[in-house]
DNA sequence: CCGTTTTACTAAAGCGGTTTATCGTGTTTG
DNA sequence: CAAACACGATAAACCGCTTTAGTAAAACGG
């Protein structure tokens, strides 16, 4: 039992191809009475245009692709993609568009991007000057940068992570906090420089800290996971060096973080405040409620996918202004209370 | 700049397209010379085979597509759907198959389903008679139901939910709570009936109730998100005949109840117990921490996924038994305090 | 009533690959 | 030395659809 095709259909209305076609995507081309005829022929067998078939000839997939760097397990377990999802499928629901989750093949995103058949690609995370891009380009297939730097060649969507972290930071210090750790997002591939955005907030972070002169902090990298955070914590010094803040760059760290410390003994914020960056749904409901950096993530991905759309469309687009961010006070973060600090020039 | 074709590097090779599509698709059946002449004219041309033409060519996309009931923006603000994603993601990336989000298209499943270039379907949460389903068998495409009925056509992948519900019910009933509310799943699709995972948990609460001769319980439709529980919250009674336990069908909607309950003054669980159903990481972490049934969704996927590719290369195969549930006590729940019921026969 | 448009429909050429059947060549075999 | 046989490479058909160019018939204009 082979699938319908338009040949199948044309004999049984007793018309061309060129009809058949032309009933679906050129009505008015056709005759009331044949037009009727096909289109009822048609619906009786079932038939419905093969898509490669139909893709290969138009050149058009109506399909967009969002490039995942890493593990779909990965990934998925930060709500954040979701979170960019959601913006991104309004956008491509109004536009009739489906979407494919590209991760890298073989663990080469480079032949997952060869494999994919879309008319456009969101990347997620990746520096301008990535392997993967290269090989976009070659292929000419338009794409929009998220969480990137613009370099010129692609339209980029960022929020203002600078100003985030300053804000984050400035909370911190003015809270009396003194000796800080940051948890640091990994690199978006393995063996790459950290992200753009990681390297924004932590420029964010140190602008804020160095201007309150206040010691340099602790740097540790972890990855965008609850038990990722966890462990970072293990991870920090304890005793007289122990840091009595925290600077998250993600929220799902943050909130590992905040586990591990209340299963050590310890009491956010009491003993260690800690912000995270996002704001993801589930902060507001975390315990304690998360401090954070607010970034508007499905606005990111409605914006991100709009702009990919008209690029699709043929028009050029440049690069929109940095969302703004906002600083979200919850209840992890308190001021400092034990100054007894070696370098606390109180 | 059009895109690098076979026969470009055919050409430039000096060979014939055969040729070129021999030395990636069969590469013993040329001469050593010319293999490596052809990949190496391949790769500095940067070429990669057409997707499409491919797909159309050996009648395989390698792609799978998750059918999604409703709008990616209401479906993905559930963490469930990113959990059963993880799953398929991990067989995916084993078997280099690529994942499409395929949501309705203007408003119709069964248009989306016609223009997807898939090698499969998962579907979520439909019932086995729905109108989609029987686009798909017309197409003939393999598929796996998630959540849903087994009717025999298509292999069934799901977890215990009469057990699961029950095991929820009498926890609340061994706490002593007899004024009892439910919070039913909505359906998958506008206008249809309740999903069959929702009949499911409903039959389980109903038993367990009435073989404890508690009175019946007050069932309510709320979606499955923080807000729907939270307006679920509010259509509950006041006042003497307030449930005193709640059991969600999922754990989102578990979550707006707590909240909506606390805004309103009460406490959780002294003055409102509350089951979720699902155990969504999130949910350890909530204010309380959530008692819920656990289902283990990366597995469902992971078994799902597993399912549709032995499907997908000719193997039949059966719906497997359905995983077990467990009930996770936490600290949303305690014994029922105010037993002051008109209909209580202490 | 004949030339010109319009209308309604079709033949055939792609789109970019894969695959079957075939064809020279040089090597082995009877 | 002719026949058989690998071996290496290719021509051409095919996958299922869109679309350009073109044709026959009907409508129109003078």
């Amino acid at each position: 039992m082979s699938r319908v095709t338009i040949a199948d259909v044309a004999s049984a209305a007793g018309v061309s191809k060129t009809a058949v076609s032309f009933a679906f995507n050129n009505p008015e081309r056709l005759g009331q009475a044949t037009l009727e005829r096909v289109l009822g022929v048609a619906h009786d067998l079932g038939y419905a245009p093969h898509p490669a078939a139909r893709a290969l000839s138009t050149r058009r997939s109506g399909t967009i692709g969002v490039l995942i760097p890493q593990r779909l397990s990965t990934v998925f377990a930060n709500p954040f993609v979701s979170e960019l999802i959601q913006g991104l499928g309004e956008l491509c629901e109004e536009h009739d568009l489906a979407l494919l989750l590209v991760p890298p093949l073989d663990g080469s995103l480079e032949a997952a991007i060869r494999h994919a058949s879309v008319d456009g690609f969101i990347s997620l995370g990746l520096s301008p000057d990535d392997r993967a891009l290269e090989v976009i380009d070659a292929l000419g297939t338009p794409t929009v940068l998220v969480d990137s730097d613009d370099s010129g060649v692609h339209p980029v969507v960022n929020v203002d992570d600078h100003g985030g972290a300053m804000a984050a930071a400035n909370h911190l210090l003015a809270l009396g906090h003194r000796r800080l750790a940051i948890l640091v997002l990994p690199p978006a591939r393995a063996e790459m420089a950290y992200t753009p955005t990681a390297n924004r907030r932590m420029a964010g972070y140190k602008a804020a800290i160095e201007e309150a002169g206040a010691p340099p902090p602790l740097a540790v990298t972890a990855g965008i996971s609850v038990v990722a955070g966890m462990r970072a914590f293990e991870s920090l010094p304890s005793g007289a060096s122990r840091p009595t803040g925290l600077l998250a760059m993600s929220d799902m760290a943050a909130i590992g973080v905040m586990n591990a410390a209340q299963t050590a003994g310890m009491r956010v914020p009491d003993d260690l405040s800690v912000v995270g960056f996002d704001d993801l749904p589930l902060s507001a409901w975390t315990n304690p409620p998360l401090t954070t950096v607010r970034q508007p993530i499905v606005d990111k991905g409605r914006l991100a996918a709009r702009m990919l759309i008209e690029r699709m469309n043929g028009k050029s687009v440049g690069s929109p202004a940095p969302l703004s961010t906002t600083l979200i006070v919850r209840a992890s973060t308190s001021e400092a209370r034990n100054l007894d600090l070696p370098n606390d020039r109180r």
